[in-house]
DNA sequence: TATGAATGAGTTTTCATTCAT
DNA sequence: GATGAATGAAAACTCATTCAT
């Protein structure tokens, strides 16, 4: 019975049930975690009852939104691996293509307690460490081939990368391009080059708690 | 002789409006910029009412808090770049200490609302707009040294930093050191050193319209 | 086939509607436009929330409450052109059974800001002008038939009236004996008679800016 | 001890009594009988503290107004009865003279609490006899001299321009104007002329329980 | 005595969630 | 199953009244 959830339903309602995850995707990224429930159903064209009746609260949206971000960026990542000519190729096309990852990282970020509804949910934690097993093999297979400096973990590239990802300031340029500039630069700290080494030790997948 | 909102004020009445702001800084990072306002009353000690008479709603409360930040994220940076020997080590002193720019980057960040409220704030741009013009001197100065790469601006440096700023993923290893690693990494990508130039044209302190 | 706002509800949903309007009727004209909503609320037997989904503001309900109840009187005035035998007769019936216009008439009585909403709703203000015009009607035709003196206009009856709408004094005596006597005098007052012309010119109903 | 309630204050504190007296004459005349304390105390010059030390709360302050103001009253009325050359001019001189009347009838039309309070206040029914016994001087004067219909009490006189005194309307014509032409319709609807006689019996001023 | 600061109860309004149709 | 109506708890804000200075 391992059947994902929409096994069985009516076409319409399995239609209705996608329409919700996409729209309360959009409106969480747009809006933050708090949107009015009323509205993501209004967004995806169907009643708030047949919201609750997929979802049985709040949590479960979110919780639902972020297992399809999760799973979604997992595949993401591994056909980067398999597609890309590099190691760091793969590094940067995974946080490019990231959106559907920043839709957490923001959701996770807006409010603390969609932090935690994701810290607790055992699926979220385990598409997650799978994201980030993934993201061990590119950061180990980009030190091998020395484009990587040598004194980070994957979990340091993750949490840099996350902060890449969060909504940027509201700026005069085009977004895309100061974006685009700051990962530039971060990429240029992470390349394999003389000088200093970072303090501390490296922070490997597994100091991640979450995300 | 400006006299502050505080002046002539009886002497409790000062000593409960520092506590509200004290607590309402604090409670706007820990719980974002919308946390009742009773919560930030009783953290304050006092009644909502009190909270009200200083701050007629909650976004006066909100310009206030991040008014009296930016006036001292302000000064310590003019006050980093007198003492320090280098231009590099004012601006490693400035985003090290400043936990004061770490409140308004959040409170921006969590809700758009907050970010609406500031950008609209004459005295919020002015002081931004101050603390930019010193960044400016740094990055320039730092330029002149020799320690920044040539290709950035001011705004591309304050950029990369309010990312840093952000609240930082939860993780299993005590925040302070994600923190400093990520800030580390950040510094060695803007140190000047031959590689690829950056894309795109340098972010000046006047293509941030704020923040 | 304006489809009243009411069209297309379920029919208990319709029902909470009425009674929601009818409390609302009640209680402004018994405690004035400031009555808590709860309580019309709580009169109408319906939850708050229930309220505020039908009238998203005091001032949407306010509004509904007048538009239903001149429409209501426009109606009566009508009826009462085509049913009275003279029009004389049909002027008194008109403000004897006038009870919705009283609702109307208290209502921006008691508070100013209640007489700003209803001035500034378009519809309001064009049942307005229709009971006004079928008023002017009225005045015309009585002149004609030489029962109504010759130097008022339908504006000056209006306002004779809408005094005698207010709300009248607490005595000891029958609220109802009290009006009807203050409604005789008025009619002997209005009555074509020899004697002295009023000062100023007629008031036309188009001096009315409303009410 | 019949000193009035002003006695032995000191110059400063007698003055402020008569400040707030006037400012909340005032204030109740433009917003009601609802408008916040302390902005009367500030329309008055003084804090909200001296207000209630004179006042101990809203109720004692309509009490004083319109205490203050029935006095006034009923002393104009005196005057006019002495010093206008008819009964039937002394009616008009009593009725557009009665500013302070204004006050009190609007106040207590504004709120029903405000009539309740007045109605409890023994002075203040006391005074309002007085009023309303000099009216009957002059009604009765009126009917002798034959200027005033014989079929009216002064109750009848004192309901109907009680009407007069409230709010009129708001129209596109000078207030005073219309209030002048409907005070000369309900004049002439109390003149002593041929025609059917009102309904009922006559109201008397013992048929008003106030006002 | 005067002041205005502090308090907290009362209202308005919103929205998550339940339930009748 | 779908819908949207109903509910009520929660949060923002106002203001009468009390009290410290």
């Amino acid at each position: 019975m391992a059947a994902g959830p929409e096994a069985g339903l009516r076409a319409d309602a399995r239609r209705n049930l996608s329409q919700i995850l996409v729209a309360a995707r959009r409106m969480f990224a747009e809006a933050g975690p708090d949107v009015p429930m009323e509205e993501i159903a209004r967004q995806a064209g169907v009643g708030v009852g047949t919201l609750y009746r997929r979802f049985p609260d709040r949590e479960a949206l979110v919780r639902a939104v972020a297992r399809e971000s999760l799973a979604n960026v997992a595949d993401e990542a591994r056909r980067a691996v398999e597609e890309e000519p590099s190691a760091w190729a793969a590094l940067i096309r995974l946080v490019r293509h990231s959106q559907r990852l920043q839709v957490i990282v923001r959701l996770t970020l807006m409010s603390s307690r969609a932090g935690e509804i994701l810290r607790d949910d055992p699926e979220t934690q385990r598409s997650c460490r799978a994201v980030l097993s993934v993201l061990r093999e590119i950061v180990c297979a980009a030190q091998d081939e020395g484009t990587l400096r040598e004194d980070v973990g994957a979990g340091d590239v993750a949490v840099l990368f996350s902060f890449l990802l969060k909504q940027p300031p509201a700026v005069n340029v085009p977004a895309a391009s100061v974006t685009e500039r700051a990962f530039a630069l971060m990429l240029d700290g992470l390349r394999a080059r003389p000088g200093a080494p970072l303090p501390g030790r490296p922070i490997t997948e597994e100091d991640l708690d979450f995300r």
